[in-house]
DNA sequence: TAGGCCATCTGGTCCT
DNA sequence: AGGACCAGATGGCCTA
């Protein structure tokens, strides 16, 4: 047995935990597949190399010949697949864990209930965005939009599950349910955006109860007519963005680059203001802006870029403030790193 | 039980 | 040739 067989067996072994083998992987089935299969492997073993003969009235197959499985072949196929198997096996562990590191950076984490990983893509999607938007347009946004913006195009129980990390409760945030909340609704016969994407989870259209707090229609948020073109972003940055293209399906990338665009803040605080006082989450922005809405990067100040963005009051969905120190950690990282 | 999510296997393609 | 990447298939687990 070669060494990198015996590895391979071995991390097989070790990481096999309770997914079965494929039924191909053993037994004799799987030589007889292998007799079937065009084999590009080249001989170089001075094997026989034999002409599939299989029936007159067959054609005659164009190609590169067959060669026959002998069973040293058939043997180094397995071996071949086996480390192609826990090489796979290693990119999928790779990518998971790159996920994991996704689910804590997004603003919405809990080790008893995690994100998929659609939706934690989708998550990070959505703050990625929202992020570079306060950046790019240098305005407050409100909170309660910022809220819709991150859980844009969610399922109902990711939803519910980033209003629980950020201890609201989605029906807070339900323009149509909660009318004395400032949520821009969008204006009738809004452009929609094209190439939106219009996700929807089949629990939102099954109308699945989503615990705990309650149902919570998407359309009343996320809504989007067909031929409206409307980003239900807009009103996040009202007035910004629908003179300025797009608003959502951003470009790949954000439009500012991290490391370019924190590299000369200043650390400063400046008391900020409460959006709602039913809230445990507040945000404190710099100095109120122009309209009497905190402006992120108060502008009315004399230095626009030197205040400092604060979440305080996170908590996590598991009862702790680890979401807190995520987004603190984060958001310092940001703003203190370059 | 159906559906969602996930891990794994597998074969194909592309690249080095 | 071998590795990375990808997408389809499959089966297990969990939940409503």
């Amino acid at each position: 047995m070669t060494r990198s067989l015996q590895d391979e067996q071995e991390s097989v072994g070790s990481e096999e935990q309770q997914e079965p083998q494929s039924p191909s992987e053993e037994g004799e089935e799987e030589e007889d597949s292998l007799h079937n299969m065009e084999d590009e492997d080249e001989e170089d073993d001075g094997e026989e190399e034999e002409e599939e003969e299989d029936g007159e009235n067959k054609p005659k197959r164009r190609g590169p010949k067959k060669k026959k499985m002998t069973k040293a072949r058939v043997q180094r196929f397995k071996v071949r697949r086996m480390k192609a198997n826990a090489r796979e096996r290693n990119r999928m562990h790779g990518l998971n864990d790159a996920l994991e590191s996704l689910r804590k950076i997004v603003p919405c984490y809990s080790k008893t209930q995690k994100l998929s990983k659609i939706e934690t893509l989708r998550l990070a999607k959505n703050y990625i965005w929202a992020l570079s938007e306060i950046l790019r347009s240098g305005k407050a946004p409100d909170l309660m939009s910022f809220v819709q913006a991150l859980c844009k195009g969610l399922s109902q129980p990711t939803t519910n599950l980033v209003a629980g990390c950020l201890q609201l409760n989605p029906r807070t945030f339900l323009p149509e349910q909660t009318p004395d909340i400032p949520v821009h609704l969008p204006p009738a016969g809004a452009a929609n955006y094209p190439g939106h994407y219009s996700y929807q989870s089949p629990g939102l259209t099954a109308g699945l109860p989503s615990p705990p707090y309650g149902t919570m229609e998407p359309s009343h948020i996320f809504h989007q007519v067909k031929g409206q073109p409307y980003s239900p972003l807009e009103p996040f940055f009202d007035g910004v963005l629908v003179s300025e293209g797009p608003a959502f399906d951003p470009p790949l990338s954000p439009p500012l680059s991290i490391n370019g665009n924190f590299a000369s803040f200043k650390h400063e605080t400046v008391a900020g203001a409460d959006y709602d006082k039913s809230f445990s989450f507040n945000v404190h922005y710099g100095a109120t802006g122009a309209g009497g809405h905190p402006a992120l990067y108060g502008s009315g100040g004399s230095n626009p870029r030197c205040n400092e963005l604060q979440v305080d009051g996170l908590m996590g969905f598991d009862g702790h403030s680890h979401h807190e120190r995520m987004m603190n950690a984060q958001l310092n990282a940001i703003f203190h790193e370059s």
